[in-house]
DNA sequence: GTTACTCCCGTAGTCAACTACGGAGTCAAG
DNA sequence: CTTGACTCCGTAGTTGACTACGGGAGTAAC
């Protein structure tokens, strides 16, 4: 049975996932995603699990995680065992949680500075840098 | 009056700001801080008002904006008309909502993986991939 | 006023993450 | 069974964001 979503190229691939096909080679090679077993002089076939995992590795990138840590994060998909697995799940957990964090206070400022700028019509010079810092105060990166 | 904090010189904002020197330069050169005057054969001094903004560029830099983008944020601050600030404030602000949204479910997917892993201690493979896929299902970026 | 650090500034090198290129092989349509 | 689009694969080039280098000038401590 040829199922249809179940038998993609890579170029078919590339176009489900929004993402070039070069790209997707480049992840092959860095061991994001599988590269499925060519067919004696034939082309190789991915599945809309290969699609999933693309985009995941999309999405997680926009998030701020390197392709490493991404790469760490597929590990827990990849039955690492529950012991490691919930070790580095926690870690990315307090990553996570510390974005989170930090992207509500710029939200609350810019918010915040949404409904000024709304009330103040037309004026000069909205009177931001101070909120947005007050808004950032305590919020600074743990740096790598 | 020389106070100490406003007269850093730019070795001394790297440290206060821990970051490089070099990089604080190419910011200059990309427009995201300010280069003070350099008195005739001189040496150009810092405030306290650098090290902050060199602290929110690192911030929002970490939470996944290119530098692009945090330039975008920084026109905020310096006195873009009300009008043009609040559309790119919101603007802003369906970003970071989209990312805050994308993270929470990673957030809820890890945290529910590392109790589930608490539970059946030492087992072969938590089953993670549908369940990280499952969480994000609908959380896709938004595509640049 | 010499020594030892900084600063200035322009240019060049590095690293991650792509993105492009080119030539040989594969395949589906006509 | 040819043609045109696509795949494979290796290598090379690009982009964004730094990071390093080097030589001449400023400056602080002895």
């Amino acid at each position: 049975m040829p199922d249809k979503a179940n038998a993609l190229t890579i170029g078919e691939l590339a176009k489900a996932a929004n993402i070039h096909v070069e790209t997707i080679r480049y992840y092959q090679r860095r061991g994001l995603v599988r590269e499925p077993e060519r067919p004696p002089g034939g082309i190789r076939r991915y599945g809309s699990a290969d699609i999933e995992r693309l985009t995941f590795v999309k999405t997680a990138q926009h998030l701020g995680f390197s392709l490493d840590e991404v790469s760490d994060l597929l590990q827990l998909e990849d039955g690492a065992h529950c012991r490691e697995a919930s070790a580095l799940a926690e870690h990315k957990l307090q990553d996570v949680r510390g974005k989170i964090d930090r992207l509500q206070r710029i939200e609350k400022v810019l918010s915040e500075m949404v409904s000024r700028c709304h009330a103040q019509q037309g004026n000069v010079t909205c009177p931001l840098i101070a909120s947005l810092h007050e808004g950032l105060r305590g919020a600074q990166d743990p740096g790598e």
